[in-house]
DNA sequence: CATGAATGAGATTTCATTCAT
DNA sequence: CATGAATGAAATCTCATTCAT
């Protein structure tokens, strides 16, 4: 059961969510070394002192971001990996959760790329230990799902681990053209694309949408 | 016939390239921000001072680096899918040359991601407009060959752009493993999975390696 | 009515009073170039981030002191340039008024040499457009004295102009010597011997202090 | 009778006055400390060690060129002060000779204008110990005649050195306008006016050019 | 909890000077 | 004497963080 917050209390939650509202607008944007804590405070409203009050340090503010918004990917598409149906069914579900996911929370998107695709190479930073290993969670249950299917007879015989990255690079590829330019395509049209060629690689069956 | 340097200009070179070499390093560790000048003048046991006389500035040493990086690569592969053979053939040379030069290279490598995965979502930066050009360059050589391929009935109809992009993301996932861990595989054994997991979705006669 | 202005706004205002005295100080004596920012900041007891919370740089810096300098002088002889009297008595009136109050802000006196007498020959420094224009302006307002004398009567007829810049070549030589060394003489004497050459030049009727 | 030189020293010294004319160009257009050793050195078409062959350091180099500078102005106008003819003449020949002197030399009379109008309040560089007594003797020269033109009952009965400083304030004033824009008078024209202002404030009975 | 002025460590960049060739 | 690459001290400027109000 939820505790009842006091009025203060809830305010202070929502003072806490406008700043990481405008921390977000802006490290995506400009990337955590470009993005000034005056700058947040100006996007957020609110002065430079208060963000300390919410948040240790840069770093702190950074990382509770990341950490805030690849949980609630993996989130999301556990839940839609734990569903029901065949496997090819979850993985369908788990693609077009991703897309849509993207397609409404673009800046999130771009944290969670340079957080994936770019920054697991400069692991130095330190500020994403945690969100790496959300992120590794999220990869070992699609390749549970993977690992299953194949048991199944619907996919070939194959490493999971290496289809699970192979989908994923894949999707992301086809998903940052979402992220840059949002009016050229729907997230249901990539969604479409990365479906079957994926299905056609891994499917023993032909698949069919 | 190349012209002959003088002893001096020969050193010269040389030094630049110990400069270069030393930046490669921090900056693939590190990026860009978190890598100082003094920190690379102390790698390439020079004074900061000397850099300077090489390069304008920390900006031109950078995109000086990520030129020679992508355009490097860009060059490997571009000739890999101009060479002979069916278009099957030039995409399996493609993706062993792509692999086989990861290997060789990963601090390169490494740049090499950052720009393409990473930093094309935060284009503030302004280091890199040659940079990703090159890179549209490549990835448009690439679509080339995918739409011959088409052509001649060696591939499913598709939308070459998409198909480009995917093979692009598919296999950079794959390879991002050998930068992270390279002694976790070989570049041959990631080439071989890109290739069956490629092949596999887009050829219409099955592909045996 | 003056809007009043609260505790802190008063303070600030104090602050960035005390930078401007204390860049006044080194300016005035060491010039442009071989003044610091970080002795400025101990000169004015604050850190040298804290000037750059004030001043966007140290070009604006100087560029806001010889405003000030400049501005504060022009305004002071226009007044006595437009008073009433006779040509000659605001003539005599713009010099006494001169003599006093170089006598009076000794640093803003030198910044006001180095800016009219010295800068003016290398104007590359783009430090002065504004302030230059300034002194211009004062010119022509002495200029405008000197020719309605003309016409008058009371001068000799001679190129407005070539008079003006001659009262303020001569006049400037004798009040450097008060800033060089202020105990040699007072404002008075030199404001007297001023009068009397320049008078006695272009004067048609003998004058009589 | 002046020692032969060898073919040697004759080079060396032509060597010395290339860099001392590449000198005089920058350090009158940009001051002293906005003029880099590197400029003088390309602009002399000599390597910077060279310089450092033929003078000490940048200020040995600059203390130099005052001096030539000031030396070369104080002694033709000192043959002019010790002429033959009435003092009104003598002090006629010296305007003009100075006149005549800064139209032919214009970066040497910036150079001179820097030292004697603008440098002399910010004594601290030290660059002008010399060049300052130069200027002092060139003056007192003037003022020598200047007294004993009083004595002869040519000149009003005033302080020759408030004479001295003013003819000179004056006069340089009107120079500086050839200085800035050399096509917009002659030194002929100029020099006509100062003589005409100056005689008409001293002279006890009137002057006729 | 909110403010924002003040701080000062640390980064980039310049340039006079040296020295080996 | 000539060269010019290399040096590194010193200057400017930024910005995360603190703290008194």
């Amino acid at each position: 059961m939820a505790a009842k917050l006091s009025r203060k209390e809830r305010e202070r939650e929502r003072h806490r969510r406008e700043i990481l509202a405008a921390a977000l607008k802006l490290f995506s944007r400009n990337g955590f070394e470009r993005t000034t804590m005056a700058e947040i405070a100006e996007q957020a409203e609110f002065a430079v002192g208060t963000l300390y009050k919410f948040f240790k340090d840069k770093k702190a503010l950074y990382r509770n971001l990341i950490l805030q918004t690849v949980s609630e990917f993996e989130q999301a598409w556990t839940v839609a990996l734990k569903g029901p149906g065949t496997e090819i069914e979850r993985i369908a579900h788990y693609i077009d959760t991703k897309a849509a996911l993207f397609a409404k929370r673009l800046p999130t998107a771009r944290m969670y790329f340079t957080q994936t695709s770019g920054a697991f190479l400069q692991p130095a930073a330190g500020l994403d230990r945690e969100a790496r290993a959300m992120y590794q969670r999220a990869l070992r249950a699609l390749e549970a799902v993977l690992r299953s299917g194949i048991r199944n007879g619907l996919f070939v015989k194959a490493d999971p681990k290496i289809l699970a990255l192979s989908l994923e690079g894949m999707s992301n590829a086809l998903l940052a053209k979402l992220v840059e330019r949002p009016d050229s395509t729907t997230p249901e049209e990539i969604a479409e694309h990365a479906k079957r060629l994926f299905f056609r690689s891994v499917c023993l069956e032909p698949y069919a949408a």
